[in-house]
DNA sequence: GCTCACATGTAATAAGTTACATGATTTC
DNA sequence: GAAATCATGTAACTTATTACATGTGAGC
């Protein structure tokens, strides 16, 4: 997901500074689904704002940290709406997780069950947040992608945590190969 | 993930040219999980060759084009160890699908149509092969992996067949603002 | 004769990451 | 007084993508 069409799709339901999309793409709805650093933030919506697809105006509020606050124009509009038009690119998927899963065998069992642990907690992390955003989101196409997200993140997590013990019982199995260095 | 570690992790299984490792993280059992291109994978090669943790011998067979098996040295075993003893970073999912059903109010129906149908296609093509991959797989760790790679997609299918027209019915409720230019 | 699968590689380019630089305000 | 949160941005670097360049052999 180029930084580019997130920053425009974030702008189009409300306006915000680079740091708020920030924190949305980090830890917000989008967040299972998309991710983006300042780095990437802040010269996308550079280039937005010469582009005309957006606009940004400085705020100052006494007593708080001055602030750019970007929204988007109609041509930022009409320009998202293009993009959705599109066939997407497909979805993906990367788990060093599950790389080091695949190769269990080579993995002191002490450092899988910690690895496998910390994936349970942050797939439990993940679904409670998007449970959480659920209670209080009215807009239909995030309820539909929010419950999409609980769904898959529930049965991943119950998956996992089903299967941990068979997981950690390979651990250490091919202990020969590094003894043999 | 890296192109380095993933050459590293299927070299460490078995012997492979460029082409195969391609094939292997494109359709085989790595597929679902990573992925890299030509232009990731030969560079990643020739790097680790000159740091010895792999080593290519030129093939040439009668009736075939030339090829170069690349294969894996004690030293790259020992780096490959190294690296699955390291906490993971956390895994991701980038999902343009989801970004365009959030949008779904602006978009129009028979192209949402198309987009989660063919998001079926993928889930179903993907879950299908991971199955067959299973049948014949007798290594534990990969067992373990398609295993979850299987209930993920599985799941997934399932949500989204059975919400594919609450939100196609969201599809174009928003017409107002393409009406408006 | 054409297209597909096998096979290796490079070059230009795009894109994003990490770390840095800076600074105000609030909370402990 | 320290740490956390809000806030913006840049620069160096790494990394990977896309497209190109090239060639063989098999099957239709």
């Amino acid at each position: 997901m180029n930084a580019r069409t997130l920053c425009l799709a974030i702008l189009n339901f409300r306006e915000a500074t680079g740091y708020e999309i920030r924190k949305l793409v980090t830890e917000g709805n989008f967040s299972y689904f998309v991710d983006a650093s300042y780095g990437a933030i802040y010269p996308a919506l550079a280039r937005l704002t010469e582009e005309g697809l957006i606009e940004g105006r400085d705020e100052w509020e006494p007593g708080k940290p001055a602030r750019k606050v970007y929204s988007i124009t109609n041509a930022g509009r009409r320009a998202l709406i293009a993009e959705l038009g599109e066939m997407p690119q497909p979805d993906s998927f990367k788990s060093p997780f599950l790389l080091i899963a695949m190769f269990a065998e080579h993995v002191d069992p002490a450092h899988l069950e910690a690895v496998v642990d910390a994936r349970i907690a942050e797939l439990t992390a993940k679904r409670d947040s998007l449970r959480e955003a659920l209670e209080c989101c009215e807009h239909p196409g995030s309820r539909w992608i929010l419950d999409y997200g609980i769904a898959v993140h529930s049965h991943s997590l119950d998956h996992v945590v089903a299967n941990r013990d068979s997981l950690i019982a390979i651990a250490g199995t091919a202990a020969t190969a590094e003894a043999a260095e």
